[in-house]
DNA sequence: GCCAACGTTGGC
DNA sequence: GCCAACGTTGGC
């Protein structure tokens, strides 16, 4: 099993969102980044769990954990016209972009802010951390996963 | 295949 | 709203 961490802006879609979705479940659409596109379609596998980050807010961090219910399938907003992710080069036929199906876990009793995960000498090495790193979505380590956690439930 | 221009992300 | 960092596009 792996670890993720999986960004959204709560404007768009946020941990309490994906709660209230029917069986708290929904795919993640919309991911127009090949290097996402691939984590999705081809290492993502079902009892996956992940932590679902809060962007562009205030302040960013990290809200709680949700989990891979259903493995890479074909992103079908790429082929609405009236979607605003609409992308007339994906092909049904030959898809371009992918996505997940993610189902609600648990909402951290202790929001994570950006600020407190980056004075975590243990979590120095996470990849959101990393000077420069946009990916949407990231690998998550278990020594990583568990003090997030821990932080989350508040020690 | 190079690379300048442009678009997007996302923290601040 | 600013802007650094990075990805994508398209002319050549």
């Amino acid at each position: 099993m792996q670890y993720w961490l999986m960004k959204s802006e709560p404007d768009e879609f946020g941990i309490d969102d994906l709660e209230r979705c029917p069986d708290a479940t929904a795919h993640w659409d919309g991911c127009r980044n090949y290097q996402v596109r691939n984590m999705m379609r081809d290492e993502m596998k079902v009892g996956d769990r992940a932590l679902f980050y809060h962007s562009n807010t205030k302040p960013p961090g990290v809200a709680g954990i949700m989990e891979i219910v259903r493995e890479g399938y074909p992103d079908h907003t790429a082929f609405d016209p009236e979607d605003p992710h609409y992308d007339p080069k994906s092909d049904p036929d030959k898809p371009r972009w992918f996505m997940v199906d993610v189902r609600f876990v648990e909402k951290f009793p202790h929001y994570i802010p950006l600020s407190e995960l980056k004075k975590q000498d243990a979590l120095a090495d996470m990849k959101i951390l990393q000077r420069g790193n946009r990916l949407s979505i990231t690998p998550v380590s278990k020594k990583e996963w568990n003090r997030i956690v821990k932080m989350g439930r508040g020690k």
